[in-house]
DNA sequence: ATAATAAACGCAAATGATTCGCAATATGTC
DNA sequence: GACATATTGCGAATCATTTGCGTTTATTAT
């Protein structure tokens, strides 16, 4: 199961071109298996033994948001985390305060909100950035 | 109306004992009478002539962000854009994609949803992060 | 009002995450 | 198995943000 999630991005990452390299390999496994909120210096310490750049990290953390395959998290501190995502429906994320730990939460809350906000305030809604923020049970005291 | 909110700002900051000077009256200002998400560069060229240094705006912002009278928009680009907030009701925005203006969704819309999210995804939350992004009015094609 | 006092300021240097240039290497193809 | 090229690792560069420090300014008490 979570080797598939990887492997399906292995499969996007090619189907458009690029080089199945072996950082690209290794983030895209990380992110998925880990199922946490990284930055690239952790990947890079995770990744320590297999003498990953941290310039190819931030290359190919870069290339999977392009690609949908990864997004970046809110931000709280002076590093970027990034989360391991599937391409397609638009979903959101809950993420541990303590560990990183993201679940996923499979479909949008808020489409049927849009129309209420584009009347209140007068915009035209494109998209919204939604994340919640608690604790796995792992890490709840 | 608008001189009331920055004068809101102005006695919570000296109710916490914290002195009203120059560089806060003049932050303060902008982020609510232009009601746009502002970086801190260019807050510093709209102060240009006041001789605010860009340390000062910088540590004016952290400040309001820690009195709740500011807030960090969602990150897109390397600055961060901050946003006027009234203490108190937590609330949502939604911001143009073009010029940044700002508008209020004056209650929660989510607060519903933990108990879904939390029954979901067996973590508990604690808060959570949501701004919308379109065009407002004038930057509307 | 004026002086006293501590918080804040302006400046310039430091920090640190992220990006970039380039020679060397590894991937997918023929 | 060799080729052509995308991608890598390295180190240097960038640039938003933070910090140290001597000076200034907002508040409090005289």
């Amino acid at each position: 199961m979570i080797r598939n999630m990887s492997h399906n991005s292995f499969a996007l990452l090619q189907a458009r071109g690029y080089k199945l390299t072996e950082p690209r390999r290794r983030v895209i496994e990380q992110l998925h298996d880990r199922r946490r909120a990284l930055t690239a210096l952790e990947l890079h310490q995770l990744l320590a033994s297999e003498g990953i750049s941290l310039a190819s990290i931030y290359r190919t953390l870069e290339l999977l948001v392009e690609l949908g395959l990864a997004e970046a998290a809110t931000r709280s501190g002076d590093e970027q985390r990034y989360i391991a995502c599937s391409p397609g429906q638009h979903h959101h994320h809950i993420v541990c305060s303590r560990c990183g730990r993201v679940a996923d939460i499979t479909e949008c809350l808020l489409e049927p909100f849009e129309d209420v906000v584009r009347e209140r305030t007068g915009f035209t809604i494109e998209s919204h950035t939604l994340e919640f923020h608690g604790y796995c049970s792992a890490c709840r005291q």
